[in-house]
DNA sequence: CGAATCCCTGTTGTATCTATGTTGTGCGCA
DNA sequence: TGCGCACAACATAGATACAACAGGGATTCG
C-alpha cells in the first residue's frame, strides 16, 4: 500500500505544500499537525522536516515549530546570483558542446514546444527546468548539479511558476532556450552566458514582483 | 549538565570522527553503535546522521547502516572545481575591497603568522580557513557562504590537514594568503583569482596524493 | 556433492511514551 | 485600570518499544 517510506511522504507533502504556496511563508507548522495530515507518526515527520531545513526551505525553532521561511529580497538575490554563477560556469565548460548534449537539448526544446502547443504549461515548466539542468549536469560536477536543483526548487517557491502564466512569457522563455542552444552549438560560450544572464535576471525580477 | 542537544552531540561526534579519519571511508556505522558511543538513544542519532548525509559526508543505506563515503577522485575534482568557482567569484565581487574586509584579512593573516610562530599548526589551519571564508562571506551571499563551508569540511576529510605538516608548506600557504590580500588591496581582481586558483589546485593535488 | 530454501539474527523504520521548556492567559494586587 | 506572577496548555526533545525487512548461514533435498 505504501511503497514510499513515511519520511519521504512527509518530505514531499511539505515540500509540495511550500512550493505550491499552500503553506504560506511565515506560517508555523507543528509536527503534530503534519503527522495527522500525512497519516504517520511524528518521528518520520521530524526526519522530513530536518531534510527540508537542510535545503533551506524551512527553519526549525526549538520548542516552537517549523517556520516556513518567507522569501526575502536577500534570498531572491542570493538564489539569482548563485544560479548565474553555476549556470554560466556550466555553459562555459560545455563549450565545445558534445553531440550528446546538443541532441539532448534539442530533444528537450522540441518537447517543450509540443507541450506549449498542447497548452500543458505545467509540463512545459518542468521541461524548462530540465533544459537548464541538462546544461549544468553536462559539467559532470555532482556538487554543482545538486546545488542547482535546490536553487530551482527555491526559485519555484518564489512564484516563478507564474513565468508560465501568459503566452508571451512562454514564448520568451522558449526563444531564449533556442538562443542558448544555438550559441552552444556555435561554440559561442559568451553569447550563451549573456542569454543565461538575462534569463535568470528575468526570473529574479518576476520573483521580486511576486513577493512585493 | 548537557548544554548541547543530543542530536548536536551526535552530529559533532560523527563529523569529527569522519574528518579526523577515525572512521575510515568505507566503514559501515550502525545507529546502535553510535547511540552507545555517544550515550544517547537512537532517535537523536538518526537526526544527526540525516544532517551528515545532507552534507554529503555519509550515505544512508536502508536496513544496512551509514556508509562513511570514501573520498573518490571524482569528489576531489568536484570540490576543487566548486571551490575555485565560488572563491574566484567572491574575489572578483570583493573588488574594490572595503576597508573592513581588508582590515579583517590583515588581522587574520597576522593571527595566522603568530600561530605558526608559536607552532600551533592546528589553530593556524583554522585561521587559514577563516581567511578564505572571510573573502567568500564578504560577498554577502548566504547560499554561497554555506556551500563554501561545506566544501572546506569535505576537503578537510581528504587529508588536506597535512597541508600544515611541514614548515615549507605552512610558509607557502602564508605567502599565498599575503599575495591574495595584496592583490585585493591593489584592486587587482584577476591576480587574486589566479593566486586562488593555484592555492586551491595545490590543495586538490595534496588530496590526490593523500588518497592514492 | 551442489543448490535451493528456510530460519535466525541484526538493523532500520515507525510508533508511543515521558520529560522539559516555552508561551500565552488569567487572576490577583497595587 | 495596569502590572506582575503563577499556572496551564502545548510543542518539541529524547527514550523506549515494537514491527518489518534484508542477509547469511545452516539444513535439507535432489
Amino acid at each position: 500500500m505504501k511503497q514510499p517510506p513515511a519520511a519521504e511522504r512527509v518530505y514531499q507533502h511539505v515540500k509540495d505544500g511550500v512550493l505550491e504556496r499552500r503553506y504560506e511563508g511565515g506560517s508555523l507548522l507543528t509536527e503534530g499537525e503534519l503527522a495527522e495530515a500525512v497519516g504517520v507518526s511524528r518521528t518520520p515527520v521530524r526526519e522530513g522536516l530536518l531534510r527540508l531545513e537542510a535545503e533551506g526551505l524551512i527553519r526549525l525553532y526549538p520548542k516552537k515549530g517549523a517556520l516556513v521561511l518567507p522569501v526575502s529580497a536577500q534570498e531572491i538575490a542570493d538564489v539569482a546570483e548563485t544560479r548565474q554563477l553555476v549556470e554560466a560556469h556550466a555553459a562555459r565548460k560545455a563549450v565545445p558542446a558534445s553531440p550528446q548534449l546538443i541532441a539532448r537539448l534539442e530533444e528537450l526544446l522540441e518537447q517543450q514546444r509540443r507541450q506549449v502547443a498542447d497548452g500543458d504549461f505545467a509540463a512545459a515548466s518542468v521541461t524548462d527546468r530540465c533544459f537548464h539542468a541538462a546544461v549544468v549536469r553536462s559539467g559532470g560536477n555532482e556538487i554543482l548539479t545538486k546545488l542547482y536543483d535546490q536553487l530551482r526548487d527555491r526559485q519555484l517557491r518564489m512564484g516563478v511558476a507564474v513565468m508560465y502564466a501568459g503566452p508571451e512569457r512562454v514564448a520568451k522563455s522558449l526563444a531564449e532556450h533556442a538562443e542558448i542552444l544555438d550559441a552552444l552549438r556555435a561554440g559561442d560560450a559568451e553569447r550563451a552566458v549573456s542569454v543565461i544572464r538575462r534569463h535568470v535576471e528575468w526570473a529574479a525580477d518576476l520573483a521580486r514582483g511576486e513577493v512585493r
